[in-house]
DNA sequence: TCAATAATGGAAACTGGTTGTCAATATGGA
DNA sequence: TCCATATTGACAACCAGTTTCCATTATTGA
């Protein structure tokens, strides 16, 4: 054991890793908030332009559990986001031939023209956030995040294992 | 207006920027959830290790509004928190000389012990993520990462605005 | 000095996610 | 075929954050 009250001193890519972690979390935060703020017009949030997206980039209706995948989140979750989106009239429910109780959600005409309207703003906003930045560097920080992604599969280290 | 269902066709530069959204929303879930299960053990959430980490990192007992700015959210959410915190005996209100109603917060000796050990499953941990990644790639993402979260502070673009 | 304003804490309502439970429907294997 | 198991939807409880409103305490300027 060691006297200081900092165990150990991390090395540099750890460090870094530790800032990464930091700026990821920063990052988040105002992603949501400038993407709820950049689809408010529209009357979407964030989360509902995700769901519009699931069934948008499918190309064709998708079940409640298809859509939860496809928006990295649980069934229940996404159920209620579904909901709201059929009773404010961006998706409505058609039935489902291969199973009687799970409709699937489509696209209406509204829910369509709103995705299609906040992909148009996302462009610009995008264009923005990206000026002067250069395509190679965008590519490798995507890159290292897929990357720490995958890696976060992993289960976390035990206190001394080996496995 | 184009004939096609996707309105504009974007730019290399937007997709990749659309992508590192997507990765950071991905990111972010995971290590939420990974640091969860890191510190259960110590009886701790993601969000409570931050909060100690905000007044170790001080140095110093720290209030409520000052922790909650370090911790990057709302004085309230920061406020429930803090209280489940004394609660749970992490951390002690001692009375402020500057500000009757405005108690500081002082680690215990409990939630000292806990944020020492958080920090080396910490280190542990990232040492694992970052296996085999260049340290230059992990700074490449960091400094693209903090330039996005400056950007990100400026005012969404207004369509077809010129300011 | 004292009145206006700012900072703070508490509480409630809301959002968007989670887990867990239960009943209904599908599915697959003996 | 039929029973065991898996999916699915509904509902409730919970968690962690937000916003909003109000009462109290500090601070500041006329």
């Amino acid at each position: 054991m060691k006297k200081s009250t900092v165990t150990t001193r991390p090395s540099p890519k750890v460090r870094v890793l530790t800032d990464i972690m930091l700026a990821v979390f920063r990052v988040h935060g105002r992603l949501l908030e400038k993407g709820d703020e950049l689809v408010r017009p529209l009357r979407l949030t964030s989360a509902r332009w995700q769901a519009l997206g699931a069934v948008a980039l499918a190309g064709s209706p998708r079940s409640a559990p298809q859509i939860a995948v496809s928006m990295g989140m649980t069934r229940q979750g996404a159920q209620k986001q579904l909901h709201a989106l059929v009773r404010e009239g961006f998706f409505e429910q058609r039935s489902n031939p291969r199973h009687e109780r799970s409709l699937l959600y489509a696209l209406t005409a509204l829910g369509l023209h709103a995705y299609a309207q906040a992909m148009a703003l996302e462009v610009v906003w995008a264009r923005a956030l990206g000026e002067g930045l250069p395509l190679q560097d965008l590519k490798q920080t995507l890159r290292t995040l897929d990357i720490l992604y995958e890696r976060l599969d992993s289960p976390v280290p035990e206190k001394g294992s080996a496995s």
